[in-house]
DNA sequence: AATGAATGAGGGTTCATTCAT
DNA sequence: TATGAATGAACCCTCATTCAT
């Protein structure tokens, strides 16, 4: 950890870990099952603590989900907001890079069934997908305009229609995941190979936005 | 009674409307709420009977839905196929065909919910699933692939390997009516523009698959 | 019938053969699964009617019942009434009369089913307790106690309790059309062997009532 | 608390104490409604809890229902198999104290109404019949068998039929039981005397068995 | 902080009975 | 007379949430 004497009894730090155990648990179902069909008592007993318990740490069902977002989703956004802000080199370096340390955090983990689960059940909890909507959605929105924004400024992509191409890049990100997540689909799971979709994404993407190879100094 | 042409009591007739009635309020409630979040005593509340009146038509919560599928995406899926094996022109002409007459009838209608719905909750209901694997997406898949090698074995499409491309084209498809049922989502409702999107996505689509312009007879 | 030129049409014959029809179906189902878990659907089905014809023969589930037992096992009562005021002859053999025409008639038949169930279901039931005891159980008793009474006016039986010897007779042949009737208990279906079984109790029956052998005339 | 010696909370001896009283309501209701006619929200309040309570001990009616039985009769046969296995004595001794202690502990008391209810309902519940036929019925057979197996060889009693005297001494004692427990049949309740009608059982059973009285050693 | 027993509202399903035709 | 669509009360079972210990 940070404090390399770590002067806590080992009991101690199980109890501040029960958060993270309970958080970790939470996610992992979520994810297989949805919001709804998720029973907190299996929550609880795959972290290894009773039911009261686990309202002890989180209030309601809503609040652990909230948390498991801002346990997982949220870090990232901020980290990624971050190094759009100080990153000095080319746009499309800074895309790429957004993108792949998207997939390598959240695309590839089971982090990414959150967005399939928003998708399908925000519907029926307005709530969160209030929450959602705005500590995520809306700031993944933001960042990949900004960054578009840059490219266009600094002539480093064409002056492509910003909110349009924002969506056109955030909708194959969110189809891999969501067939990744899912038990019918076009794809059986063994079909799927992410990393060559993600390849040709990327190529179709930086492609589109690239001024012609003429207009480049 | 009212009107002497009409043989049928009005009360038979009612008796005859029902399971459309039933479907209607069903696949309305399904698409809102998803499958296990629908009440069955809302939907037939919605077909304006009673709960006991739905299990008349249907034998359970899983056959409603099956009936709503028959009844909605699987005779598309038919005249579909059925236009795919009497065509006789070019083949992207006749992929354009299927795609815009899908998103004629099932696209733009509520009915394309239901992919949403199934993607998210096939896990929690394998038999579903199952169902929907088989009756749907192996159809789809296997219509589409037909359609892009009937084109390859023409000379009109390049040849592309048909299994990926398949998915390739049915994925911006499923993103499309995805974000249109959903409260969450890069899209806020209103800034969706399916047409624009089409156009955009067939163009990039038939881009792809026609041969280089020097190769076209 | 009674008419040898029966002047109905065949159609209004079919009418006049309704509730009898309803009643063969109805015995058939209540001595399989019970009162409570027979639907009245299935009953209807069976005697080839709509669920609606069924109430406008019988008021209701118990009223139909009623009719069972009213039907099959009043009128034999009857009938062994009648013969016991009749009879002429020695005790012994109306005794013996009345057990083997109750097997012929009752025990062999269906009808003896409706023993097991009234005795399994009366408590929950109590009107239809009220109606079988009353024409039934008690006349089945008087009738028994009425043989033994004769015999032992007569001199042809020997003055034992009439109350308890009744229910002693009773007892086995019950409980024959139980096991009869039953999916578990100590014998397996085609273990029972009733024949057998009517000649023992007879013999013991018998052998117990009639006077020791010096004491006969 | 009030008894310093009784380290347990109070709360937490109502725990222990739960699975008892609710077996105690729930055969009070199987024996007095049924298996298919008790309603398991009133074995609930019987047992002063609510109907989810419930569900936290058994896991559904069926398994409750299992329960009451593991909880009476399979430990009386356990017990009853024992003391046939390490008796020295003659085998009417045995046979006697068996039916005896049957009387003692499952005949008088609520648990007899299980057998009755088996009977009546089995064919509705094809698994607790099969359930109840290898739990109880098999066993009770085979322990009745091999005492008149003992008796046989031992000398002790004649050479009967084996198979069919463990049905004939069994189908008294299902009477005796089923009639106490039914709202109608021969016997008002206040006519039954068990304890004559047992002595007269036993004395015809033993009659029947033991060898002529000059065979005897 | 931790437990886990208890609750009770709610959803799927069944079925006797009614009633317009 | 006959139909069968419609009803609604009832029952089994689930699960988020509470609370005494």
């Amino acid at each position: 950890m940070q404090c390399p004497l770590d002067s806590k009894p080992r009991w101690e730090r199980r109890k501040d870990a029960r958060p993270q155990e309970l958080l970790a648990a939470a996610i992992d179902l979520f994810v297989e099952r949805g919001f709804a069909a998720t029973r907190l008592e299996d929550v609880a007993r795959r972290a290894g603590v009773s039911k009261g318990t686990l309202y002890l740490y989180y209030t309601n069902k809503e609040e652990l989900f909230k948390a498991v977002v801002r346990g997982s989703i949220v870090p990232f956004i901020g980290e990624a907001e971050e190094s759009v802000a100080e990153f000095e080199g080319h746009s499309a370096d800074l895309l790429r890079q957004v993108i792949l340390s998207w997939w390598d955090r959240i695309g590839q983990s089971k982090v990414s069934g959150i967005g399939k689960l928003m998708t399908a059940e925000a519907g029926n909890f307005p709530e969160l997908a209030k929450f959602y909507q705005e500590e995520v959605v809306v700031r993944v929105i933001r960042m990949i305009s900004t960054i578009l924004e840059r490219g266009v400024d600094r002539n480093e992509f064409r002056a492509v229609n910003v909110q349009q191409v924002t969506r056109v890049l955030m909708a194959p990100m969110m189809m891999l995941v969501t067939w990744k997540h899912s038990a019918v689909g076009p794809c059986a799971s063994d079909d799927l190979q992410p990393q060559a979709f993600l390849d040709a994404f990327l190529d179709m993407a930086l492609g589109g936005l690239l001024p012609p190879a003429g207009a480049r100094q």
